[in-house]
DNA sequence: ATGAAAGCGCTAACAC
DNA sequence: GTGTTAGCGCTTTCAT
């Protein structure tokens, strides 16, 4: 709308009266839908160009079709961690599963309270077919919000063990679990775990992983070798790392939960004259660029983040089709790349 | 809509039945205008809060008001560049921007031509009232296509010298300038310049001012002094002074595009043994936490992005109401951020 | 101050 | 096949 000069935009009605047809015709070759001649088709997309008509979405979703929009929405109070790459690629890898579509994807970040209720509104008002969330605390009610609203709602991960909204997520547990064993086997005896901030159910996962490795290869539970990170970056991985050299200099494995987080663990790790990976091991969950760029390389747990996007853009366009299921949840498997240095 | 249960969203009329008033009574007190009894408007509103009414924006958009929402679009083919930290601050500054308005601010990646056309779809269609976009490259028509819709547009950054459409930018020619001078007055004389990729009117204005610096010293041009980096990045940067060292061994100074760049032709130089900065002076554009986080510390030339989001978002909605101005274009100061090491 | 009525541009159901 | 018609939910005159 803005204040575009009236009659700049041509209707649907003068497309008809142009191309000398009813607008029901010229609607449905708008839309590509079958039985129309195929001269009359011609006719009306010369029309069409002509008059440079497009269509306005504001009537044509008021008419009760979809939008023919979706949002993949960022719940984060600092817009800093948006340049993350975990967030950089799941966003490609969404916009890359809807790319054959006719469905635009709308970003939004949301902070705040305020933000929050405008996009519920904005969201409740019909101006998306459905929404991606990504990164949800356990404590945020926006998921439920629009659910409750009706509107069709995938994650990515899930807040607790009970999720009640469809979501898609990595296997955090087996991840962990499975580079524990590795280090096991690479016979690391004294295994740490920096882990993410504890109120985030994925940083809860990857805990339980790292401790089901360890119970079940015989060792004793001992969490001092446990360090909660305030958050997931390279800063907090730095200070966790230092607080464990402190508690246990005899330390000879770690599993980071992230990957920026394992780099903040080499610094500090190097800071203290320690060698890696001879000396301590470092396993990063998560893998980006950051991994390939250390210098050793890291040894990483790596998501599909690629098959999540695709994944969650499915579930999401078959929940707009199939109001009917209630809610489903997808767990991806994690690949452990090793990475020894020569 | 989705496939909403019907009945799930009640509309005006169901409020208007329900508080016993006529729904003009209704839309005037959801849209908070003047002219309504005290009485009357608490009675509208309970009825409101008691069916959880929210107002339909299709249905809005069409009846003649604006969308209530704005696009940032990034024009790039690779979204890993939406990582960097020049994107998510300026997301972050006009969002910022954004905050006190009802405004929703949508955030939209375009890399193919079938995106491009997507977006334009959208955007004619009336779902935004205007479009801001960062990072556009001189043949990209995506402004004009925009522009020629009568939408409002505003591009951070111009395309070429004589721009047709209204922009913020940052005074790169200035702040070019500015770095050399300081270089020289630090006594350097073979001075190199590091570039973006001079297909973009950004990375030609960073050159010109590096020659008048120079020139103004009466210093005479050697353009094998300047290289061309094939993006902004960091790999750029070091392939970049790789290949100046290599012509020039004896230089004692570098101006970079961009902060990043400037990372890395440290690393060039550290590899190639040279000592920084007692040896070889670095400057970067732009700044942020790279150039923080670096060891020495980088001298940079700082954009104002947050002013430049604040500007942009500001240009824009004026643009929205006084579609009679043709286009406006706002240069704003750049600052040299001086990081001697102790 | 408030109700009634006329669209906004489109889709979909129904006639022909 | 194609034209006609009835809304979708809202804003906005225009009466009252």
């Amino acid at each position: 709308m803005g204040r575009r000069r009236p009659g700049t935009t041509p209707t649907l009605e003068e497309v008809a009266a142009l191309a000398g047809v009813g607008r029901g015709t010229v609607s449905r070759v708008v839309n590509n839908e079958a039985g129309v001649k195929e001269s009359t088709r011609r006719t009306v997309q010369k029309a069409i160009a002509e008059l440079g008509y497009v269509p306005n979405l504001a009537a044509r979703s008021l008419a009760g079709r979809r939008a023919d929009a979706v949002a993949l929405v960022m719940t984060e109070r600092d817009w800093r961690l948006f340049g993350e790459p975990f967030f950089s690629e799941t966003v490609r890898a969404v916009g890359d599963a809807l790319t054959d579509t006719s469905v635009q994807l709308l970003l939004t970040l949301v902070r705040t309270d305020g933000e929050r209720r405008r996009f519920v509104e904005y969201a409740r008002g019909g101006r998306v077919d459905g929404v991606l969330l990504m990164s949800v605390r356990a404590e945020d009610r926006l998921p439920d919000m629009l659910a409750e609203a009706g509107l069709p709602t995938v994650l990515l991960g899930r807040r607790s063990g009970d999720e009640q909204i469809t979501y898609v997520d990595a296997d955090n547990v087996g991840g962990a679990r499975e580079a524990v064993d590795h280090l096991l086997r690479g016979g690391r005896r004294s295994i740490a775990a920096l882990t993410g901030p504890l109120d985030m159910y994925v940083a809860q996962c990857r805990l339980r992983g790292y401790r089901q490795a360890l119970s079940r290869a015989g060792l004793a539970a001992d969490d001092s070798f446990v360090v909660e990170g305030e958050d997931f970056t390279e800063a907090a991985g730095r200070r966790a790392m230092t607080e464990l050299l402190r508690r246990h200099p005899e330390v000879d494995a770690v599993l980071a939960a992230s990957d920026t987080m394992a780099v903040g663990a080499l610094t500090a790790l190097r800071a203290a004259g320690r060698r890696v990976p001879d000396d301590v091991a470092v396993i990063g969950f998560d893998d980006f660029q950051l991994a390939e760029h250390t210098d050793p390389p890291l040894t990483t747990v790596r998501q599909p983040l690629e098959e999540i996007g695709r994944t969650m853009v499915r579930l999401l366009l078959e929940e707009m089709e199939q109001p009917e299921v209630a809610w489903r949840h997808v767990i991806l498997r994690t690949r452990l790349v090793v990475r020894e240095s020569a």
